[in-house]
DNA sequence: CTGCCTGCAAACTCTTTGCACGAAT
DNA sequence: ATTCGTGCAAAGAGTTTGCAGGCAG
């Protein structure tokens, strides 16, 4: 079950929005929480229903962008058509790099604490100022590749 | 005019994989290359019908990988729902970082030579090979928040 | 001639939206 | 009571694909 905590602030943003808590946020809320891993718009339709049947898919849509804007969800764009969203744990990292596994399609996110100085360094030279940054890379797993399994697949 | 140069990488390329050389697909290579921003699919498709009405869209769209696969285009995706492309110049730099401005939607590439380091870096720590990365940036203009015109923009 | 290429249109994937009903405040 | 939220299904955007005919090699 999901914390309290998490829970609240939830309550709480959707009352500063003027918004309101329903069955159907709560349980795409829980099911989004209990995730471990990355996950899709699908799969969290998914997972939702398993708590409350009725749940639709348009919903899902609609209250991701909600639980994005109030950083209880991060959206991790790999460039592979469908969005991939995570948990926004409390006091997480802002800085990370996805290191994205071409064999076991795999999101990893790492601390990339320089990542800052990188945007701003590059942007100053266009007279710029980031607003946001991702760095992305795609590798393969070296494991993988010798023995035909890849360890982390299980 | 398209450089005979790349239009010979573009012909060997395709004899070598045992494709053929068709007017369209000369079209789209000669509109592709003759790009100076960054475009799309279908900015492609209507500078190509420019140069040969028979182009069609299906046609641009099994060309364009192709001219990726052969290192004439390079794909950009900002995660904007569609793909950008652009040229890639002979010699020119893997190691770049995209900073994409938000107030004039256009596309910046800066050589970011730190930026393999980095991918390594952040790999290692989990066993695995980059393949290829990418830095980037959404960033806002500083004049045109001050003066409300781009100066990019024109 | 052989079989790769083509245009057309339909299909596909992911996401968004209009509508009338239902529920939270 | 008011609104806002919902499910449903249709609409969208971007891209891919099946098919029958056409052209390169």
């Amino acid at each position: 079950m999901t914390s309290p905590a998490a829970r609240d602030k939830f309550r709480s943003f959707l009352a500063k929005k003027g918004l309101r808590m329903t069955s159907q946020r709560l349980a795409i809320f829980d099911a989004a929480l209990g995730q471990a891993e990355h996950f899709t718009a699908e799969q969290l339709l998914e997972h939702a229903r398993a708590i409350d049947s009725s749940v639709s898919r348009a919903t899902v849509y609609r209250t991701l962008p909600i639980m994005t804007k109030s950083a209880l969800l991060r959206e991790v764009d790999i460039g592979s058509g469908e969005k991939f969203y995570r948990p926004n744990q409390e006091g997480g990292d802002q800085q990370v790099a996805q290191v994205v596994c071409v064999d076991c399609d795999r999101i990893f996110e790492i601390s990339a604490p320089f990542m800052s100085w990188y945007g701003n360094t590059v942007s100053s030279k266009l007279g710029l100022t980031p607003v946001s940054q991702r760095l992305q890379v795609s590798a393969q797993c070296d494991t993988f590749r010798r023995t035909g399994s890849c360890p982390r697949r299980g």
